[in-house]
DNA sequence: TATTGTTATACTCTATAACTATA
DNA sequence: TATAGTTATAGAGTATAACAATA
């Protein structure tokens, strides 16, 4: 009853110039990827009731095995200091971390796990990797290492087109109705 | 530069029970996925600087061919009716929908694009399109083909997965490091 | 009673800008 | 001047709960 998402038979005519076959690889990867973020999530909540960014600078932290001072937290986790700071506000008032003074650079602040932190991280990565082994541990190697390598392409290209600026107005699409109610 | 993400040597004895082949194909499922999902936003903000989720609801308004009433939408979209609510306020004030009286049951409201949301769909759809053609559009038939199976596969456990409790604590884990700072 | 939609409220995430302290 | 962090402010997104109108 789960089938592949796929675009409609007048894609072609509404779409000139697209790929049906790019656009069901598209649409497929997006919802397998967004499923299995929905289980992690669902089965990460009761660890500590935190957000997925929450989880994510308790990984980093826990991952770079030192304390570490708030922009490079920013940095790992692809947002600005101002946002880690709340992040931080919450993960501070949670027992799991702590701020505590650079001892070279009076600017930065160090902030380190707590035993709390760490007793989270530790339930919660392999909650992460077992949700992978269970979605995806009957995969074949040659499968497994085909789909990290298609993976790894569009991550390539689409590093390269997000450093071109945004293309200009399409041509002109045609009629209606392709993968829309696919659910 | 921009190499597959993979895990650490010692990922075996960190998560006894884990695949790491596994672990790789979700971690770099996922961040495909996200940096798909990125380049499409980054793309689609000129047409008319909306979120995604207000681009989705046109598109499924535009999918249906016909007005919709609201519950209608939220189901599609994966919201409660009161998250529709709010979203229906910013397209209705910016222009792209209206809410109208339903005929026959009083309860409800259609959802009707305007033209200007209509214009937005026609510029908006064909982007992500070719977002699409411009990732995946270099993959042979026979790599897409695998590569939607795989995801379908993916999706099917998944739903399988979702109807299952969470599962409780697991296998403690050993000691530290594995993907954490891929990027 | 159940369904539809709205309102009220709250929380998280994120961003920009202004600011302080420090380098 | 540049960097690190905080605060203030704002906006989006989402949820739950209570509610009104209708079926």
């Amino acid at each position: 009853m789960m089938q592949p998402i796929r675009v409609g038979a007048d894609f072609g005519r509404e779409f000139p110039g697209a790929d049906p076959a790019a656009a069901e690889v598209a649409a497929n990867l997006v919802r397998a990827a967004s499923a299995f973020l929905d289980e992690v999530e669902r089965r990460r909540r009761p660890v500590a009731g935190l957000s997925a960014g929450a989880y994510e600078a308790l990984a980093v932290l826990e991952g770079a095995g030192e304390p570490l001072p708030g922009h490079v937290i920013a940095e790992r986790l692809l947002v600005t200091t101002a946002s880690v700071t709340s992040l931080l506000d919450t993960l501070v008032r949670r027992g799991f971390v702590t701020r505590e003074p650079h001892p070279t650079d009076r600017r930065k602040i160090l902030v380190r796990l707590t035993a709390e932190g760490q007793r989270v991280v530790d339930e919660m990565l392999p909650i992460v990797h077992r949700t992978a082994t269970d979605v995806f541990g009957a995969l074949t190697a040659a499968e497994a290492e085909a789909l990290v390598e298609r993976c790894t392409e569009a991550r390539r290209r689409l590093a390269e087109l997000a450093a071109l600026p945004p293309p200009t107005p399409r041509p002109r699409r045609v009629r209606r109705r392709t993968l829309a109610d696919a659910d």
